[in-house]
DNA sequence: CCATTATGTAATCATTGATTACATTTGGGC
DNA sequence: GCCCAAATGTAATCAATGATTACATAATGG
């Protein structure tokens, strides 16, 4: 590149609207695109993404030291709607009925996976604990977790489950429910002879066999 | 090496063991190498692969069409590995206890899990099961699949089981332990104040908790 | 008004999966 | 035994990607 022109005075003020030089907010931009990006199956590149923004391939490396901070930017805010999603589901079913509010998480947890197969993944796989912005995402997991110790907990204040240890059956239950989402996402069902209108009652059916099994008779 | 003397009339039979130009078994130690560099926590590139094989990038080409090949190569040589523990762990429960199996069954899965997370992940994404040399691979998978079909229904004829679907229990049981398996792979037990000397114990106990849970009182 | 900082661009690099042309070896048909 | 075709390895090359650096431009506040 010979001669950049160093002694042209200053560009005034830009054309009306030729897009400026300063993108509004890249960064939202750009965990809104890798978003997109995992939802259509494909591979998430910070190129791609940068791409999709209209932003020269290193421009994203203003916003995020690597690849792997912008995913995990990526799972935090995946990791924030699954939360919002689970805790709307649970705020429709009655408060004094313990069980019958886990048994609505289950079944939010698995409808939101198979709804949004990508987000899941990034938020499952744990790889993007431990980069950058994993407070916000550390706090939403957290939460989660705490929600269901703390119905398990009524349910057993309630005496309603069969005696075993709580944290045993939130453990169980919660890889109960992780195994299935996981094993829709990586394909099991096909040799399981399971076809993809069967899913969502195996997923009821399932829980309820689980939560029969911990509940007192 | 410059000059590779292409008028030399031909090698005779090349010196002593100056390695041949034709590898002995590549694909055999392609597959090998793609296994160790997977437990090593490395990215498994054909390159790298190539490179302890002490080959040309080129060369594994010949072999498996794709990258994904030999990844579908390096899942069925692990499938068959898998299956190979898991049966030798059900040969030393007593045939005439259903139940007994189906608990040695899930330790015997778990533990393989725990001591191979890398293979483990490569036989559970089911990526691979579409490329090349799914045969084995999806062989091996069917038949862990049917033994615990056949436990159970030996099981059910005992008169062990509470009533309930027997395939929604199979279901059910392989959901859980695989989503065991994957929070401890994806490093979910940290975030469940789960120690790593507690994981061996806790497995137990979840796979206890689902047993008496399903079996009759 | 201007200087400091934030943010984007251009150029460049190393690594990787993949392809192509060519070299060497092997094995079967004669 | 001999020779040619098929199998297998090498060398060179490509496009895509993550990453870094030098530089250009905008935004901000003293």
């Amino acid at each position: 590149m010979p001669a950049r022109q160093t002694s042209k005075p200053r560009a005034r003020r830009q054309t009306p609207q030729a897009r400026p030089y300063h993108h509004g907010d890249l960064r939202r931009v750009l965990i809104d695109a890798a978003l997109q990006l995992a939802e259509e199956g494909a591979e998430v590149s910070v190129r791609e993404a940068a791409r999709r923004a209209a932003v020269s391939p290193g421009a994203p490396f203003r916003h995020f030291p690597n690849r792997d901070a912008l995913m995990a930017a990526v799972a935090a805010e995946a990791q924030r709607r699954f939360r919002a999603e689970i805790e709307a589901a649970m705020g429709e079913a009655p408060v004094a009925d313990p069980l019958g509010r886990f048994r609505a998480f289950g079944l939010a947890y698995l409808r939101w996976a198979r709804r949004n197969p990508a987000h899941f993944e990034i938020i499952s796989t744990g790889r993007y604990f431990a980069h950058g912005s994993s407070a916000e995402l550390t706090r939403d997991n957290a939460e989660l977790i705490a929600l269901t110790e703390r119905i398990l907990a009524e349910a057993a204040e309630q005496g309603l489950l069969r005696p075993a240890d709580l944290k045993r059956i939130q453990i169980a239950g919660r890889a109960l429910v992780y195994g299935f989402a996981r094993m829709n996402l990586d394909g099991h069902f096909p040799r399981w002879g399971v076809e993809e209108g069967e899913i969502e009652r195996m997923a009821e059916g399932v829980i309820d066999l689980f939560i029969a099994g911990i509940a007192k008779p």
